[in-house]
DNA sequence: TATGAATGAGGGTTCATTCAT
DNA sequence: GATGAATGAACCCTCATTCAT
């Protein structure tokens, strides 16, 4: 009872990543420590140096792993026409490729701080640039940049709210997406007012 | 230099406040050690422990001084009709609050994590969710919640924004204030579509 | 309400000993601070240090006052004949001595190591040695020497029996006093054995 | 000096229990720092953290492996009938026992006040009620049981008196044995008086 | 008679990391 | 593919004590 031996071996790796993300999501960075993390998988401190160099390492592994999508998203993006079309299609993308990495995103969501000087800090905000830059016109008012910096914020915040609150996440998810759409679409052409 | 002893007038809690805040801002909560406020005013650690019973201490006696706007926002809030006006009027004091208080909402922005368990953590979910009370109707479908979740968000981003980017911080959060205001109207008043 | 405002100007002094008192025999020397005793008088610690020099130097006035009856059984005691009668005199005397300040005695005898090397470390140990030499003859064999030392004990013991047990404490008193008289007859006169 | 390396064989566990017990027992358990056990083992303060979850840990450590003994012979007592033989016998094991622990034994006796709110602090005073137990009749008068734990008290203070007297440990540790056989044969028959 | 403000030394504890095996 | 043993640096915090006011 209770001692299943669970050797699975060839699979370490993978799974130090997983429960790590699981802790760093849990209680931040700075607060999970190795033990903590070798721990909960019966493993030596010692153990995760043979996988990875670092605590830094450990979470550059996770995020460079689920980061890809987005990645690759980017990539896409940078060749298409900067339409209207394009820009919602970018939304939709990005918010499907957050529903499959959603606690690495809200991890990053409310660790900022912690995150901001680990070597993954400079790739993330270029990353967030780079998507600000593709859902706006090159020379956008003030008022345009704000929308779509807001636009990407409130899909991180339809992840983070599905912590505490009622309701499917999916849902919320697809109702971010909305909110989005419609904060973009307002950028992209701002209509009678501005 | 560091040999003029320093008048020390009773203004020494003060000044711990103001040196943790900026610390805690510029560089997280758990990166910040006492060790490095205390040098920074020269004075000991111990020092800080006449003032503070503890390092969650000094943040909560932080928090509660520039808090205390909001809090009055808050009270205010609650014995207006909710009208329209009344949720823009709240968003523009809102606006006001987050001037004064800049740093510390970055902070919170930022540190959402190891904010999470220190004492002031459940003050300060309450106190969005206060907040998204008081400008979103009470069975508001959750799309608008959503858009009154990301308004709020909106204007912290407002403040973040300040860190990286060109362009005055006032013209910013006049921007970020007319995007809330935006999604507040149209969640207030749904008009023709969903 | 819970606010009586306590002058009594003049005793503070007293106050301090008996508070002290009862902390360190509560929860022992070392973990008891000048802050608690302080915060308990509601007064602040440098208030302590307008009475007495340093911490240990509290626990010495305690001392000094409360043992003042012990020095006097000594000096008596070393006036008189070395007579089985005088030995009960003086056991029943002690006893009396100590049921007039238990608290001190108590904390005594289970702070010996701290209390080995404070200023009445020392003092307290001759007082023993002073002691024993007043109730056992002068060449006693080993096994008398326990029993004058055991007396003495059991009358301690009898003292912090107190905490834990059942009973009246006085009967307690009684009862330990009784066995160490017998013990000390013993001692006095061998009888067939040895 | 201090550089020749120490071959660190898999004794380190053992080596921090026997500096700590002689250094708790020198001077108190409060008044040791792991600091400087550290040091006398040439070792840091972080190893001993290796081998021992906290401070109170290398006590309980400590006094787990050398109570055995006296667990071992409260359970053998607890088989036999209460006579006077097996009181006697259990006395003279005792004794044994506290020969082979001595330093841990007068320790105890030392800092009743610190180890009360240590782990150990509960099994502790079990064990001298169960002692107690073992050895008095189920109904005995206040006296009685005064005699019965001043017997067991007789036996720790031989001990004790090891610290500064002149004469063999041995002798008095005879002595002492005697003087308790004496007085729980004394409490198991009453005799002519009460 | 006291207090407010501070200090220096040290406490126990935890951390990420290393390295021989 | 992993462990056992250890380290150095830092952590938050508490203490007894001081001294100008």
């Amino acid at each position: 009872m209770g001692s299943t031996p669970q050797p699975r071996r060839g699979n370490t790796r993978q799974r130090i990543q997983d429960v790590a993300l699981e802790l760093f999501a849990e209680q931040g960075y700075e607060k999970t420590s190795l033990r903590e993390i070798a721990e909960r998988l019966q493993v030596t401190k010692a153990a995760l140096y043979y996988h990875f160099k670092t605590k830094d390492d450990i979470l550059s592994g996770i995020f460079e792993d689920l980061n890809r999508p987005v990645e690759e998203l980017l990539e896409w993006g940078r060749e298409q026409p900067r339409t209207l079309e394009t820009k919602k299609e970018i939304l939709v993308r990005y918010s499907e490729a957050l529903k499959a990495a959603a606690p690495l995103f809200v991890f990053m969501q409310e660790n900022q701080a912690a995150v901001r000087d680990l070597s993954i800090g400079p790739t993330m905000k270029q990353r967030v640039v780079a998507l600000v830059d593709l859902i706006k016109e090159p020379d956008a008012p003030l008022t345009d940049q704000v929308r779509c910096f807001t636009a990407l914020f409130a899909m991180h915040a339809g992840m983070m709210a599905l912590r505490d609150a009622e309701g499917d996440p999916e849902e919320k998810r697809e109702a971010a997406l909305e909110v989005a759409i419609e904060l973009v679409t307002k950028a992209h052409d701002p209509g009678p007012t501005a």
